[in-house]
Order: structure tokens, then C-alpha cells, then sequence
DNA sequence: GTCTATAGGCAGATAGAC
DNA sequence: GTCTATCTGCCTATAGAC
């Protein structure tokens, strides 16, 4: 049936954004059916464990939505400074109305699950590690030893999420912006 | 009396370890009164506004805590890149058992609450805006143009703040050790 | 100022009609 | 598969004895 699936889809959309903006703890369960427009038993038989997997989900739909993102960047540009500082450019333009974010990174409710539920960490583990691998891919691709490509991963990774936490706070998107302009330094080019 | 600010002291000391680990919406105020041994009715004394007053307190609290140590770090090394990689080696070495935290930036609170308390999220951006500063002096000591300091100071924090985050869904210290190990790059020598 | 008991509301979860 | 009504428990907050 269509409605299953759409239904599915919704809930799920729903939840990623509110998850996204509020939290785990701050957003909940009737927030979801509310704004998504479907009954609690809808939600519970799409999700039938709960909130804990539904979150996991939303984390693994709001990751594919951002890996796809990154991955269109890296093909479209040559190198890899213009393609990381494209995708921090397109994150930080979200600041400017937070009403319809589309995808952030995870780290506000990685930080929130991190120490009470291992499905929902490793859930967001995984995706920082596939964000990580796309951005290595594209350094080994141009030169760098792989070694090296995933410590970088790994620090503009944390360093996107720092900037998202200071941006969010500051309701500016400057953090970001800065975080932007010194890729060059930590990215330097080779072969 | 000095019970009286005994009891305050250690709701404050209770209250800011675990909003840090777990959050706003994730610590309970009867959480908070069972760790510190506390009555409910002694927390809303000390705080009649209740659990967003006891938040800002509690958030002041960290960051008066982290300033210090920041602070004295600044004072005792000779140079800004030794004093930053000390502060950030220093809370690395947290992350080898959480249970005892002492303190952390509020990067988890500050997410939290940007879009659902404008005091809460103001005192936020007040601790992160001393750290900044902090950071800037000690540029400025070393030969920094103002402007540029400030920069450096909010590219600093925003990047601990990333490696915080990610090194406490990891649960690895590694994250926090690379965004270490290059700040070298981003601080050069003037002067 | 200290402490207990409890109000009032919302959370996540479930039962069961259709 | 869809939807409503409801349970249980925890949350913040308060009243009021001492």
C-alpha cells in the first residue's frame, strides 16, 4: 500500500527535523504525531520499540541525507578545499532561518545519547564515520596518504560540529564561517 | 549559617556534573537532590525560579571553574599554542573515566537550550564569549592584531567544543588529541 | 531555613475497536 | 494497517509542618 510507505516516510522526516533542532530528551513522542499529522498507533506500528528506534532511524535518515550532500560536493569540485569549505558554506547558510533546516550533523543528540543508550551512540558513530570516509576518499584521491586522509576526516569532522554548536548558540553563523576560512591551512595541497 | 551555603554550593557542584554529561532535559531535579543529598524543598529555596534559574547558575558555575584553568594555563606557559594544547591535553585526559568529569565546555547544555531559553542560551554564549576572550589576551600578549586574536579565540573554542562532542560519542580521546596536535598551524608565531 | 507530601501535567507506552 | 482512549510513571513545582 502507498500509505504505508508514505506514512513511514513522514514520521520519519518529522522526527530527524525535531530531533535535529530540540534533542533527544526535549522532543517528544506527541510533538511527532502532531506535527507529522498520524496517530501514536501508526507511529508505534512503524517503530515498534519506541523512541529509541525511531531515533536511530531518524539519525540514520538525517546521515543519508548528508552523505549524499557531501558526496555530490566532492564530484562536483576538484579539490578537496573547495569541497569541504562548499559543504560548511551550505551548512552555515541553514542559520539563516532555522525554521526549515534541512540537515545538520548529528551532535546534539549524539552528546545527549552518547552515555545512555549504546544503539543510539553507535547509531551516530557510524555516521560520523561515513562522513569521515567520504572526505578521506577525496583526500587519498588527491595525494594524501590514507593515514593522514582519515585523521583529516576526522578533524574537519569535529571541527564542522563545533562550529554547528557555536552558531547554534550564537544564532550567527560566523563560527562557521571562520571554521571555513582555515581549511586551507589544514588541508595543504600535494602531489 | 553555614549549612546554608554549604547546601547551595553543593547543588550548584551537583547540578553543573550532570547537566554537562546528560543535559538539560536529561538531568531531573530529583535527580539532581538524590546525588547531592539534598531536600527538594532546600532547592527551591537557594532557587525559587526553579530549574532553568538553577541551569544558568549551574552553567556560570562550570565556566567560572573552566576560566581558571584556563587562566592559569595562560600564566604559567610562555607561549599561547603550549597554553591551548595544555588545556586541551588537560581535557582530553577527562574522557579516561567519566564518572569523576570535573569540567567541560557546556557545548551539550548550549545546544540544548539555543531555541527554547533566551537566558539560558545568553549564559551560554557569556562562557563561551570568557573563554574567547581569554584565548584573545594571551594572542595579543604575543604580538596578535585585536581582530585577529578575537578570530583565533572563537576558532579555538568552536574546535574543543567539536572535539568534545565527538570524542564523547566515541568514547575516545582521539578527536580532542588531533584538534591538538594542529593547532600549531593555526597559530603561528608573530612578532 | 529545612524537609515531606503531594498536586498537576505531560511523557512514553499499550489495548483494543475498526 | 489505522486510529482513539487510556494506563503508569516521572517531571516540575508548590503547600505547609517544623
Amino acid at each position: 500500500m502507498v500509505s504505508k510507505v508514505n506514512s513511514r516516510e513522514k514520521i520519519l522526516q518529522t522526527a530527524s527535523r525535531l530531533f535535529q533542532l530540540q534533542g533527544y530528551h526535549g522532543t517528544g513522542l506527541n510533538q511527532i504525531i502532531k506535527e507529522s499529522g498520524l496517530p501514536k498507533g501508526s507511529l508505534y506500528h512503524h517503530f515498534p520499540n519506541g523512541k529509541e528506534e525511531l531515533a536511530i532511524e531518524a539519525v540514520q535518515y538525517t546521515s543519508k541525507f548528508i552523505e549524499e550532500n557531501l558526496q555530490k560536493l566532492m564530484n562536483e569540485k576538484e579539490g578537496p578545499v573547495e569541497a569541504i569549505q562548499a559543504f560548511i558554506r551550505d551548512t552555515a547558510s541553514q542559520f539563516d532561518n532555522l525554521e526549515d533546516i534541512k540537515g545538520i550533523p548529528v551532535g546534539l543528540l549524539a552528546s545527549e545519547t552518547a552515555l545512555i543508550s549504546e544503539p543510539l551512540r553507535n547509531a551516530c558513530m557510524q555516521a560520523f564515520k561515513n562522513w569521515q570516509m567520504i572526505i578521506a576518499k577525496k583526500l587519498i584521491q588527491n595525494g594524501y596518504e590514507k593515514e593522514e586522509a582519515t585523521k583529516k576526516g576526522l578533524l574537519v569532522n569535529s571541527m564542522i560540529g563545533g562550529g554547528i554548536m557555536h552558531s547554534l548558540t550564537s544564532k550567527d553563523k560566523t563560527p562557521l564561517l571562520v571554521i571555513m576560512e582555515v581549511i586551507p591551512l589544514l588541508i595543504e595541497k600535494k602531489g
